[in-house]
DNA sequence: TCCACGATCGGCT
DNA sequence: GCCGATCGTGGAG
């Protein structure tokens, strides 16, 4: 198989709601001016097909679209006026199905990502890309990669073994209104990057 | 056109 | 714990 299109493929065999939990412990790549940066994903959460918290409940609109289109591609979108957060499409296309990215850690180009996002002093460390719009900020996302293909970089997805689920904790999906009960949001437990509970 | 609101963050009480 | 910032989006009119 081509190597374009295994992410893809990949991430196209799972459902939300598998692909989450199964994000935890990838790698993210981002290429940038000054140099590159390796992150790894510790916290994720599910927006699947019918969900109505999801962005793809009512359909494809012209923000949405790119969660309709195939597995592997990036949605970013831009909220509460001053933020940007990132989403990996899964699923079979057309579903609407994406996993959020909502932490990270760092693991290559620290530097670059304190430059991204200066923290005031006094700042825990971890705050530097412990919240979805934090990461965007720290990775330099914003939307003009809405759509892009993450088996390449500039942004770059690449998928690691799969942790055993006695390392993931399960808890209720944060800053949303509707079906906040559902366990749909993955972290891995003892991560000392992980804030809150 | 108009307008209410949001998958957030950080400052302040 | 509470609240304001700030503006794109999409549903209503």
């Amino acid at each position: 198989m081509q190597q374009d299109s295994s992410l893809e493929s990949a991430l196209g065999r799972l459902t939300a709601v598998w692909a989450a939990p199964r994000l935890i412990g990838s790698i993210i790549r981002r290429q940038t001016p000054a140099g590159q940066i390796a992150v790894r994903i510790i916290e994720t959460e599910s927006y699947f097909e019918d969900d109505p918290a999801s962005h793809s409940f009512a359909g494809p609109t012209p923000r949405t679209s790119v969660m309709f289109g195939p597995a592997g591609r990036a949605y970013v979108y831009f909220t509460y006026g001053m933020h940007h957060c990132f989403n990996v499409v899964v699923g079979r296309t057309a579903r609407g199905e994406a996993v959020l990215v909502r932490a990270v850690e760092p693991i290559n180009g620290t530097k670059l990502l304190q430059q991204n996002r200066p923290l005031p002093a006094g700042r825990r460390h971890q705050e530097l890309s412990n919240g979805p719009a934090k990461l965007c900020q720290a990775l330099g996302i914003d939307r003009q990669l809405n759509g892009h293909n993450l088996a390449h970089l500039p942004l770059k997805l690449e998928l690691q073994p799969p942790l055993g689920s006695g390392q993931i904790a399960k808890r209720p999906r944060i800053g949303i209104s509707q079906a906040k009960h559902e366990l749909l949001r993955f972290y891995e437990k003892d991560n000392p990057w992980i804030s809150a509970p």
